[in-house]
This record gives C-alpha cells, structure tokens and sequence, in this order.
DNA sequence: GAAAACTAATCTGTCGAACAGACTATATGT
DNA sequence: ACATATAGTCTGTTCGACAGATTAGTTTTC
C-alpha cells in the first residue's frame, strides 16, 4: 500500500505541477531544481543534485538551460574553483514566485479530500519521515527537525 | 516540500523494494503487478494497468514475462472476449508471500525514524490521499473509505 | 614541492523504456 | 447492417538516463 500511495500521490503532483510550471523549462524536474536554489540555497551544484536525487551529468545540461533563459546563473565558487555555486536572478525569484504560488493551490486540490488539519499532519510526517529516510543527508538535521516537530506538537 | 517529500520516500522505497524484489522480473514494477493481481484483484488487464497508471503496451509485455515465469496466467473473460483476466498461480502467490515479507520488513526500515503511531497515521492518511487523488477512480470507494477513517479515529 | 590521489563539473556515446499509432478482435448502440 | 467504441497486441521512434572518459582544480603524502 505504501508504494501505491506514494506511487500514486507523486504521479497526481507531478501532473499538477507540470501543468503550473508551464513557464519554465523542463516542467516538474524545471521546478523542483529552481525550487531548491531560491528555498534550500545548496552550497553548489553537486549538493544540489544530491539533494534532488539528480544524475550530476543531468544537472550539467538542466542549468545550461536555466542559465540560457536567464533565470540561474552559475558562479565560481571563490573558496574551491572547481565549484560551482548556483545562484538565481532576480528573474529567476519573479517566474518561480508565481509558480510557487499555482504549485500551492494545486497541492491544495491534491489534497482536497483531506480535512486541513489532517493535511497539516500529513505534511509534517511526510517530511519527516523523506528528511530520516534521505541518504546521505547529516543526520543532525533529521534530529534538530524531529525534535522541533515533537515540541511543537 | 510536498513534491520533495514523496519524490525522496518514493525513490528510497524503490531502491529497497527493488533489493527485496530480486527474485522477480521488472523489479519493482514487477512486485507492484504481481501484488496488485494477489491483493486487489482488478477485473481485467485495463484495470490493472490503470491501477498502477502503467500503459496499457507496457502491461502487454509485463504480463508476457509473468506469464512465461508461471507467476500469472491470462484467462479470457467468458463475458467479455476481448478481456482477459489476470490470475495468480500457486506458484505466484508463494513467490508473492515471500516477497511481501521483505518488503515489509523493507518499508519498517524505511519508516524507522517515525515512532509506530506517527508510521500507521501516516500510512493511513497516505492511502486516503492516494484514493482521493487517483484519477478514474470511483470516487464511491474513496467516499466510503474516508467515512470508514473518520469513524476508526 | 612534486607526485599521487581525489573531487567538481562537463562532454560523448549508448541503451532501454515510454509513448504514439496502426491493427485485430469483439462488443454495443442505432 | 453499420458505425462507433473498447481490449489487447504489435511496431517504430524518440528521448532521457547513465556509464565512462576528460578537464580543471584541490588535498595529501613522502
């Protein structure tokens, strides 16, 4: 059931998103990485190919293209000059900020059947339970983030 | 946070399910058809290949290779003759056991970092979002599975 | 301080899996 | 009876993922 669900769940996003992320290049994949960059800020591009669970060769051409539409641009790292550190335009911050904003309400949508407390709750185990199950990800931040959640709640 | 979530949990899950599915074909796509045929029983070959949102020429040469391994048998639907319906054999329901118990075990681990009721609330609402979501579906089961939730709770 | 070993990113070639479209056989509606 | 629709199969093409080599730069070690 476990693997249905989520099988399921992902496909319904992934169609939703695509549709919201109509204006940048490569849809869903397109969204999640310019998603990363302006929320997560990874260090470079290795980390954050690491962290989307991206091919770095795939990486390579998914910000030639980003960079070509002028929404990313890559910068040399001062501290190791092998590194790239990938950093968004303020074009960039624009487009993804009205995609963010469709991404919501269409998650919304995803979710309707979900009484909005229960949403709350299923959103906060969900990433708890990617953040513990993420390979190679520091586990003190699952452990900071599992505390927290426990607090909180 | 959503699309990273399930997109992380998911690949995680494949990776060992697909470590626990070594002993059938097509991997994890394999153990999801087969356990779908055992578990849900879905009338037809279409059913089936909506279920687990899988084209329909995909699902041909699947269901040729269980075939061929004896795990499934095609059977023509005496109602409809351009059906079939897809049925386990012995064989493929012992095969499926042993599986489902390392996949099991698989999923434990995967959850591991979530105290045991935190693991069956999200489960649960998992599957309510996943029907809720599933496109197609008669929205009658979703209905009736929601109604059965909220009582259970 | 030069050689060796390692890592970041890119480039190139290959292969397989997904999909579109045609086709067969059967069913249903008019 | 004829048109239209559906279940399943088959064929061909395309596109994306990945392996492997390459370049550039960093760290280690002796």
């Amino acid at each position: 059931m476990l693997g249905w669900s989520l099988t399921v769940l992902l496909r319904e996003w992934s169609a939703r998103v695509e549709d919201a992320s109509r204006d940048l290049p490569h849809g869903v994949r397109g969204y999640q990485v310019l998603s990363a960059v302006v929320h997560e800020t990874p260090p470079t591009q290795a980390a954050l190919a690491a962290r989307l669970g991206i091919d770095r060769t795939v990486m390579t051409y998914l910000l030639d293209k980003f960079e070509g539409c002028g929404l990313l641009e890559r910068r040399q790292d001062p501290a190791d000059r092998r590194a790239r550190r990938i950093v968004p335009t303020d074009h960039g911050r624009r487009v993804l900020a009205e995609v963010d904003a469709r991404v919501a309400q269409a998650e919304d949508e995803l979710l309707s059947t979900l009484p909005s407390e229960d949403r709350r709750v299923l959103l906060a185990l969900l990433e708890h339970a990617a953040s513990g199950a993420a390979p190679g990800e520091d586990r003190c931040a699952a452990v900071a983030r599992s505390a927290a959640l426990t607090q909180e709640a």
